[in-house]
RNA sequence: GGCGCCAUCGUCUAUCGGUUAGGACAGCAGCUUUUCAAGCUGCGAAGCGGGGUUCGACUCCCCGUGGCGCUGCCA
C-alpha cells in the first residue's frame, strides 16, 4: 500500500519525459496524402508541447525501397514546411543494433527459430481460416535446441495466457487485446534482416520516442508491438491512432482513387492550402475555426482531439482553401508562382482562379483564340445582327480608339446590350464565359482587338 | 471466420443529458450583371435500427446492422 503511494508520487514529482515524435515512412512510393496528414500532426505535436519531430526512413524491405522515393518524401515534407529537428535516421543504416537486440531475444530464450516453410504456414493459415480455430502460429520448434538455421525468427507469446494487452490510446481511449491470440510473433528473417514490426519497436525504444503517431490501419498491430517491446526491456511509448483518409467509396485512399500522392497535388494547390486543409480534416480548432495558420495551428493543436472517424477527402474544399489562400497573395507571390506574364491581368487572375489548372482559362490573352462562328450569336438574334455589331464596334475603336469605349457601348447596345457584348467577348477571348470584353479589350490594345474583331467577321 | 476501431446534413464537423441540432464545403435560388467567376443575401439538407438508464437522450449502457482496419518470412 506504502509502495504504491510512494510510487504515485514519484510519478507526479519526476520529469515528465521529453516529448519525441517521428514519422516513419517507408520508401516504396511517393510521399502519400495520408502520410504527409500523418507528418502534419506530429508535428504539430511536437510544436505544440515543444517536442522533437523526428523522420525515420523504415527502409528494411530492401526490395521495395527506393531511394527516389526518399527523395520525395523529404521533399514533400520541407515543401509543406515540416522541418524535422535531428537527421534523419535509416533502417537500413542501423542493422547492427537490430542484430544485438534480436541475439539478445535469442539467447535469452524468449525468441526461437522456426523452420516452418512458408507453404506449410499457408496450409495451416488456411485451415484456420476455414475451421474455427484461432488464426495464430503456435510454433512446435521453440521445443528444438537453438539451431540459428532456416525459417524465421519468432518472439515466444504464451498461447495459454488470460492476460490482456492494454493499448491506451491518447485518441481512442483503452483499448484491450487478449494475450493469447497473437501467436508466435515473426520478427527477422535471420539476425540481420529484421522485419518491420520488430525494427520499429526497436528503434522507437531506442530513439526514446515518447508518443507514436501514426494511423489507425496500425492499431491492430499496436498489441504486437507492446509485447515486443516488453521482451525487450523497453517501456512502451503513448500511441494515438490517427483516423484514415478515406476515397469517396468509404475505402481507403489508395491509387485507384486517383492521386495520392502529395507531388501531384503540389502541382496544382499551394502547400499553405494542402497543410490547412489535411490539419483541419481531422481535428477541428476551437470555435470552429477552419481557415487557420500554422502558427495558430501550432498553439491550438490538442491530440487527444484528434477526430476518431476516417474522413473522406473532399478535393472541392481543397480548391476551396486554395483560392482563399490565393486571394492572400501579394501581387509579387502570385506573379512569382503563376510567372510574370500574367502581371497585366493580375487582378482577373487572383478573382477568378482556384487552381493553377484554371490559367488555361486566360491563355487567349497571349494568342489568338480560335473562334466558332456559331457561338457569336447572342440569344435570339441572329449570327448577320452579331456581324454587323461587331463591324460597328470596330468601326468605333478605328476611329476614337479604346477611350471611353465602355460609355461608347452602352450607347450602341441600348435596349439590348448583350447584342454588342456578347459577340465581342466571343471575338476577343473564343470563349462563353470570360472577364469583362471592355477590360479584355484595353489589355490587348487597340491593333490587336481590330485584328481578332475582323478575324470573327 | 477471429480480433479491433468507427457511426450527426451529399462531404468535413459542433454539441461534453434539456438547443428551433450550429458552422464550413458542395448544391439550389435571388441580388448584381453583357457571359462566367467572385461577392452579398437566402433556401433545402442529418442524429443507422432496437432495447434499456433517466423527469428528459444525438449525447450514457447493451444488442443488432453497416463501414473500415488487422489477421504475412509487406510496411
Amino acid at each position: 500500500m506504502l509502495a504504491v503511494f510512494f510510487c504515485a508520487i514519484i510519478k507526479l514529482v519526476t520529469i515528465p519525459v521529453p516529448i519525441r515524435v517521428r514519422l516513419a515512412p517507408s520508401p516504396t512510393g511517393f510521399l502519400h496524402i495520408g502520410t504527409a496528414q500523418s507528418a502534419i500532426y506530429n508535428w504539430l505535436f511536437a510544436r505544440k508541447n515543444g517536442g522533437t519531430f523526428i523522420v525515420r526512413i523504415e527502409d528494411t524491405d530492401r526490395a521495395r525501397s527506393e531511394k527516389q522515393y526518399e527523395d520525395d518524401i523529404l521533399a514533400g515534407l520541407k515543401g509543406l514546411g515540416l522541418e524535422w529537428d535531428e537527421n534523419i535516421y535509416r533502417q537500413s543504416e542501423r542493422t547492427k543494433m537490430y542484430e544485438e537486440q534480436v541475439n539478445k531475444l535469442l539467447d535469452g530464450g524468449k525468441a526461437f527459430w522456426c523452420r516452418h516453410t512458408p507453404e506449410e504456414l499457408e496450409a495451416e493459415r488456411q485451415a484456420q481460416l476455414a475451421g474455427k480455430d484461432l488464426p495464430r502460429h503456435i510454433c512446435v520448434h521453440r521445443e528444438d535446441p537453438l539451431q540459428r538455421d532456416g525459417g524465421v525468427i519468432r518472439l515466444h507469446i504464451d498461447s495459454n495466457s488470460t492476460r490482456k494487452i492494454i493499448v491506451d490510446d491518447v485518441i481512442r481511449g483503452k483499448i484491450e487485446f487478449e494475450e493469447r491470440l497473437f501467436g508466435d510473433i515473426s520478427i527477422a528473417r535471420t539476425e540481420t534482416n529484421v522485419l518491420f514490426h520488430f525494427a520499429n519497436v526497436v528503434d522507437d525504444g531506442e530513439m526514446r520516442i515518447s508518443h507514436v503517431i501514426r494511423g489507425e490501419d496500425h492499431l491492430a498491430n499496436t498489441p504486437k508491438h507492446i509485447l515486443i517491446a516488453e521482451a525487450l526491456g523497453f517501456e512502451p511509448p503513448r500511441y494515438a491512432h490517427l483516423p484514415l483518409l478515406l476515397a469517396p467509396d468509404r475505402t481507403k485512399l489508395s491509387k485507384r482513387h486517383g492521386a495520392t500522392a502529395l507531388k501531384d497535388y503540389v502541382k496544382e494547390f499551394l502547400p499553405e492550402a494542402i497543410f490547412n486543409y489535411l490539419a483541419v480534416l481531422s481535428f477541428t480548432p476551437p470555435a470552429d475555426k477552419e481557415k487557420i495558420s500554422r502558427e495558430e495551428l501550432m498553439e491550438v493543436f490538442e491530440l487527444e482531439k484528434v477526430h476518431k472517424t476516417g474522413a473522406i477527402f473532399d478535393v472541392k474544399k481543397l480548391e476551396w482553401f486554395n483560392g482563399e489562400y490565393i486571394k492572400k497573395m501579394s501581387d509579387d507571390e502570385l506573379l512569382m508562382m503563376i510567372g510574370q506574364k500574367y502581371e497585366k491581368i493580375l487582378t482577373m487572375v487572383r478573382e477568378r482562379m482556384k487552381t493553377k489548372k484554371d490559367l488555361e482559362e486566360f491563355d487567349f490573352f497571349f494568342e489568338t483564340p480560335m473562334i466558332d462562328p456559331e457561338m457569336l450569336t447572342w440569344k435570339k438574334s441572329t449570327l448577320e445582327e452579331s456581324r454587323t455589331m461587331l463591324a460597328r464596334v470596330k468601326n468605333i475603336i478605328e476611329k476614337d480608339g479604346l477611350e471611353n469605349l465602355r460609355s461608347k457601348l452602352d450607347e450602341l447596345g441600348a435596349g439590348d446590350r448583350g447584342l454588342v457584348y456578347w459577340p465581342l467577348r466571343v471575338a476577343l477571348s473564343g470563349k462563353k464565359a470570360s472577364p469583362d470584353p471592355v477590360d479584355i479589350a484595353i489589355i490587348l490594345g487597340k491593333e490587336e482587338v481590330i485584328k481578332r474583331i475582323e478575324k470573327a467577321i
